[in-house]
DNA sequence: ATTTGACCTGGAGTGCGCTCCAGGGTTCAT
DNA sequence: ATGAACCCTGGAGCGCACTCCAGGTCAAAT
């Protein structure tokens, strides 16, 4: 199941779950925390269906977490989102955490390259 | 004061940590932790005093928590570092490590390739 | 009719890596 | 010799990001 094959009705909270690689109790923290851009809508019964565009986002958050943007500023993030006339601001912050995703692949390159000197080191002791 | 010119007798545990970029709870957190190649000397009224070496451990322990090791792993690395002859078990670690932080960094990559894609498209909505 | 399984809520619990604190001793410049 | 600044230990506390749980509803299959 690619994102594309959301059904027009929504997909279920577990689906979303897998669509999106985030547990169903993330996915359900996540909403709590603010972090929707709109909650999903629910079907008769209450339960939550999550359209193409719902599961979108959760790509957004999920790509802004994986690269160490904390909660707290992913939520201020998504206010703005829901806020009209406010890409300027959205972009400064985008273009902000780029610049700390990038400091730190930089520091990790760094500490990498030790590493690598590290095994090279040993593997002359193992194999040598 | 960099890491060459640690006197004789040992610096201090504030003197270590700036030297390591590290707190001083920290370092006596590590210690506790079983993450002290050998445990620092004490001075005649029981500080800690740093040698040059342990210093340079201290370097080794931030190389490997900045690329993501957790203290359990580093210590049973630590205890491989304790033992003759685990020379090749310490090259496995590190070549396992290696291997999880590309992986790490490659999807950071990937999601940053995103963020750009995302910068670029807020570029040509507010300035275009 | 009942069993199964996915869903719901509010809230408690967890693991990690520190970070801070109390209460006490030591060192050092003035 | 006194006050500031540093060091010690054991243990509590914290922030973060989940993760799990109890107790319940509901739909579909048997």
């Amino acid at each position: 199941m690619t994102v594309t094959e959301v059904p027009a009705g929504g997909v279920t909270i577990s689906a979303a779950a897998e669509l999106s690689g985030l547990t169903v109790d993330t996915l359900r923290y996540y909403e709590k925390e603010g972090l929707s851009l709109r909650r999903p809508g629910r079907s008769a019964s209450g339960q939550r269906r999550y359209t193409e565009e719902d599961v979108r986002w959760l790509g957004t958050l999920v790509m802004l977490r994986r690269t160490g943007m904390p909660i707290r500023d992913i939520r201020r993030f998504v206010d703005l989102y829901r806020t009209e006339g406010s890409e300027a601001q959205r972009l400064a912050i985008l273009e902000a955490h780029r610049e700390h995703v990038l400091e730190e692949l930089n520091e990790v390159q760094t500490h990498l390259d030790a590493i690598n000197r590290k095994i090279t080191y040993y593997k002359e002791l193992v194999n040598g």
